[in-house]
DNA sequence: CGGCATCCGGGAAGATACTG
DNA sequence: CAGTATCTTCCCGGATGCCG
């Protein structure tokens, strides 16, 4: 990818050009939801090295897919539109087999993954998230599941623990009342919100 | 990717220790619409190494995307499914500058591109399209645009000449009767059929 | 601590020659 | 034609260190 591109004509060839490199696509999903510092990022990649990371910013950078500033990192509009290729890989990883909710689930692929897997309810649910290390407020309703970061958690209800306990919370067979997450607000609610998302749609 | 993975929950992780692999996705592009024999994949994959494609053929079947048998690769029904993959790269690749269309364009991957780009219309128009190395059947109507390789390009019209040819009388900006390649048919159903493709959708 | 450069070992990808 | 064998190249991963 990198080496020397595919020199195809090819619109998944060119776009492999620009995002098939080993941690590329990752990286954007990291900025996906809003603008991180490199520390942000790594911490949401657990393996990558430092320099790699470097390595991959400046790519991106260099084909406008991202841009630095004094706060940070953030997507640009073309880094954004990129959203559409890692939503269809979560579709597709989630349906082969030898995917392990166990190991770590960084907190911006836990709600990318809620977006993916929601199915559309009449009510509209605004509910927070307080995964430790990030927040965000969510709104579900029947156009989709919309997120954004957010310094509090804030909504209706609000959802809190790490990333894989909020997958199991939401993905896992029992009932919210006996998922590892803490819980604030009407439970009637929140189990409505819950059963709106099935892993594997 | 194939090194050890990326250890992650994230489906999209998932998905890409599967598929991540420089060439995978491409390999399983020449396969999307039929089976092919081990040279026909080579021949869509310009500067790919034999002992690179066995590799990749070899992975792709050990995590059960495609199968070999006496007469050559076929994808399986999970490989089938990454199709949405290919198309949402489609789809942003064809937004990102940088893009060489007299680069080499294979006939499979015009064929999905074209399936991309579709936009629909009411009247069924059918269409066989001899690309010299490739030959398919296609259906453009009201549900979309679809493919089928095929011994011999058949239907109400025919289209002959390479891919690169082909990509310019599609999303070219001249008339079909100025373009470089072979028709046959009603030319005003022609010119109906290509105005049905618009690059960029 | 955030960000980036440098050095090194292992292993994948590239190129080419060779075999059935 | 369909790969296999071999050699080279160089990216990735990990460690370390520098700088603000």
């Amino acid at each position: 990818m990198a080496r020397q591109g595919y020199n195809e004509g090819c619109l998944a060839a060119h776009a492999l050009d620009l995002l098939g490199d080993r941690w590329a696509i990752l990286v954007l999903r990291e900025l996906m939801l809003g603008p991180k510092r490199f520390g942000a990022i790594k911490a949401g990649l657990p393996g990558i090295a430092s320099n790699v990371l470097t390595q991959r910013l400046q790519d991106l950078a260099a084909t406008g897919l991202l841009m630095r500033d004094e706060t940070g990192y953030a997507l640009t509009a073309a880094g954004r539109e990129a959203r559409p290729v890692i939503d269809a890989l979560c579709r597709w990883g989630v349906r082969q087999p030898g995917h392990d909710p166990r190991k770590f689930i960084s907190p911006v692929s836990l709600m990318l993954s809620l977006a993916v897997m929601y199915r559309p309810g009449d009510r509209v649910l605004t509910a927070g998230f307080d995964l430790g290390t990030e927040r965000f407020a969510a709104r579900a309703g029947p156009e989709g599941f919309a997120v954004r970061p957010c310094p509090e958690a804030l909504g209706d209800m609000v959802f809190s623990g790490d990333a894989n306990a909020m997958a199991v919370a939401f993905y896992g067979p029992q009932p919210l009342a006996a998922a590892p997450v803490g819980f604030r607000g009407d439970p009637g609610d929140g189990q409505a919100l819950v059963d709106r998302f099935v892993l594997g749609r």
